[in-house]
DNA sequence: TATGCGTGGTA
DNA sequence: TTACCAAGCAT
């Protein structure tokens, strides 16, 4: 065993390094913008989901002023299908917010105090966007700590001792001196090496310094505590069009699931399946089909139906309604995308 | 501290 | 098909 060196690291990101479309090639500085829309876009969420994602949206709001200045309909329609759409309200308010002072804090505590910007996010634009030497510690990094310290506890609760271990692994000179080189090597070690299944540990500059390695557990670190099932939920979404064949959607509530999304109307989800009675107004009614997905804590299935509806019917059946024109509107969640998508 | 919050890829 | 999981945050 020895020590995990930063040096063998960073030696080993130069040569393998990933090309992403946020990362600034050698000797380029980076854009704080960039980093921080992308680190927001990946929280949670794949490179491969974010790339298309990025590009548009970095297409569209090519500046935080630019993004602060925008409407926020357009900032959900740019978000729509990325999932966990709090991020996208919160990515809105935090740009106003830094366009109005003049740019990003470069303090690790006034990033955090900005909407959306926890612990992780923080230390990641700290680190990539202004050099700081922080260790930013995302699943990653927990994981390539867990196995390099042989750490048995399981996440979540071993998650403030990974962090600190975490920490001790950048206090090499050339880590201090390379920091945004030094958490990107961290996560690409995690991304391509040091992997939740299979890790290739024969290929790692740590190997002779990972303790899970040495006792022929990596693959099995780290350990997680059991996951509480899955409910099922029942709903029912109507495509109601009005005389004109416009088709009636509703902005969703600014919180909760789905969060300020468009969405097509229905009745609350409910754990039994629910009566499929249309509403007052509601005209030629059909059944579709049925759209199955899938929720962080929930499951879902979705009775879609086809009908017409009047729009003074329309103002009793949704509280905010969107009349859109388009034959397949854009800008809705997977969900609803799928349900408009449903032939018939 | 625990829970709510999307989506798509992979084994 | 099921289960897991991916650059987490807010409350």
């Amino acid at each position: 065993m020895t020590t995990p060196s930063d040096r063998a690291l960073l030696r080993w990101y130069d040569r393998h390094r990933r090309v992403l479309p946020w990362r600034v090639l050698p000797g380029e500085t980076a854009d704080p913008y960039r980093v921080w829309l992308s680190e927001i876009m990946l929280q949670q969420t794949t490179v491969a989901a974010v790339k298309p994602y990025y590009a548009r949206f970095l297409a569209a709001f090519p500046t935080i002023d630019a993004l602060a200045r925008a409407g926020e309909a357009d900032v959900f329609a740019a978000w729509a299908g990325l999932g966990y759409y709090s991020r996208a309200r919160n990515l809105h308010a935090c740009a106003k917010l830094v366009a109005a002072r003049g740019g990003f804090p470069d303090t690790i505590a006034g990033l955090e105090a900005l909407p959306g910007i926890g612990p992780y996010t923080a230390r990641a634009v700290a680190a990539i966007a202004f050099g700081a030497p922080v260790v930013p510690v995302d699943g990653n990094v927990e994981r390539v700590a867990a196995r390099l310290f042989a750490v048995a506890e399981p996440v979540p609760g071993a998650r403030p001792r990974l962090a600190a271990l975490a920490q001790t692994l950048n206090t090499g000179a050339e880590a201090q001196a390379r920091a945004s080189d030094f958490a990107q090597a961290l996560f690409d070690l995690g991304a391509t090496i040091c992997t939740p299944r299979s890790p290739a540990c024969a290929l790692c500059p740590w190997r002779d310094a990972c303790a899970a390695q040495a006792q022929g557990i990596a693959a099995e670190l780290p350990l997680r505590a059991p996951k509480v099932a899955r409910p099922q939920r029942f709903g029912i979404a109507w495509r109601l069009r009005d005389p004109a064949g416009r088709l009636l959607l509703e902005r969703r509530p600014p919180r909760g699931l789905l969060g300020g999304m468009l969405g097509l109307p229905g009745p609350a989800w409910t754990a039994e399946r629910p009566d499929a009675a249309p509403p007052a107004g509601v005209n030629d009614c059909r059944e579709i089909g049925t759209v199955r997905h899938v929720f962080t804590h929930f499951a879902l299935d979705l009775q879609v139906f086809d009908g017409r509806i009047g729009l003074e019917a329309a103002v009793d059946l949704v509280a905010t309604p969107v009349w859109s024109d388009a034959a397949s509107p854009t800008g809705l969640p997977g969900l609803f995308a799928k349900a408009v998508a449903l032939p018939g």
